[in-house]
DNA sequence: CGCCGCCTCAGCCATTTGGCTGATACTGCT
DNA sequence: AGCAGTATCAGCCAAATGGCTGAGGCGGCG
């Protein structure tokens, strides 16, 4: 069996060093890079051509984990990116799935887990960790409550506290489209207030 | 000179291999337990009696970090207690030095400031990330920036989403009065709006 | 006592937000 | 070709919010 190639992508150094040492413990499987930042994920990812990217949502400043994986999936180069964070917000899922990642792990899952998704990347299945099933099970049944990716995303800019104004100029969009979003997103969420949905998004969507 | 001896308590197990790892490098410095609770540090600080406690704050189910320190120097056993974490959240900090934390270092820290910090802590030194001092230095310049007691009973009911007439109606008070407490607390967080005071409620003061 | 901080309230005005209706365009699917 | 879903934008109007000034009552403290 050939081994499989792995870029890890987190800002936080222990994690690295953890998941290095995790994978390591598995014949087949090598971490041949690691990045501190989105920035540094696609440069690394460029020069070594890892078959499985590894990447934290949240990466301190610069660019994030989303964006990272948008870029990589534009180059076509064929890795398989697998989300590995902390929280299981909905958002990020829907966000990360769009964006193009192939598993979607929590910091606190099991070295089996861990070995099964990689593995199962590589082959082109998706793996993820049970609560994030369990939140997209939940969404299946009521369709009505599922955000569309820029919904998420505008609700996710939500919770930093921007106007529709500054909404409209971070997306690239008129502030009549932001309020057309939002009108979706309240119906969505069953509120009525910005401030009741970033309350909602908060404590539902797990973005603690 | 004497191993000192340590305890991790982090419910993320990559975490806690990559901190094991990294702590391995050093000599002179010993992981020799490992726990993923809270309820597990308090038994296995017992049993192994270790020098220096590294402690994350958020630990998944259960007991959560602040209570399992102040249970910990309620033993007088004589730990060193060092924070680990993700956040810099201003209440968790107080919180944590108030339980009897020793030091308070973030995730993304430099192997170096780890090391320092457990070597500082067996020796009485407080030991704190930058980002940390820099809080803490900020809220020590300008009190102006505490909340009173209302204030703060107001912002923790915005982050529910009530609107200003709600607000006043769970307080009895007039919409007036809630639009002045607003403003206070506008002006003391920095912010312009209601939705950035939520969000900096949230992310600032660990009202997650 | 007099000062100061906190809590309370009012009115005015500019800005922001939310509700509504309707419209164009692109995509994927049938 | 036609439909459904998504994303984009516009205009209008009512309601909520935020900025400003001013003011009374109350409790602690020098």
């Amino acid at each position: 069996m050939k081994t499989i190639t792995v870029l890890l992508a987190d800002d936080h150094m222990v994690v690295r060093s953890g998941l290095k040492a995790l994978l390591g413990t598995q014949p087949g499987i090598e971490v041949v890079a690691e990045a501190a930042s989105g920035e540094e994920a696609l440069a690394l990812a460029g020069q070594h051509g890892p078959a499985v990217v590894m990447m934290d949502l949240a990466m301190g400043a610069g660019m994030d984990g989303i964006e990272a994986i948008k870029q990589l999936r534009q180059r076509n180069s064929g890795q398989a990116i697998l989300v590995f964070t902390t929280y299981d917000s909905d958002a990020d899922i829907v966000r990360a799935v769009d964006a193009g990642a192939m598993g979607y792990l929590l910091k606190d899952a099991s070295p089996e887990e861990i070995f099964a998704a990689v593995r199962g990347a590589v082959q082109g299945q998706s793996v993820m960790s049970a609560p994030v099933a369990s939140r997209l099970f939940q969404q299946l049944r009521n369709p009505d409550a599922i955000l569309t990716p820029r919904e998420a995303e505008l609700l996710s800019l939500l919770t930093e506290g921007l106007s529709n104004r500054e909404l409209g100029q971070r997306l690239f969009i008129s502030e009549a489209t932001v309020k057309t979003h939002l009108a979706h997103i309240y119906a969505k969420l069953g509120v009525e207030t910005r401030s009741a949905a970033i309350a909602t998004a908060i404590r539902r969507e797990g973005m603690r």
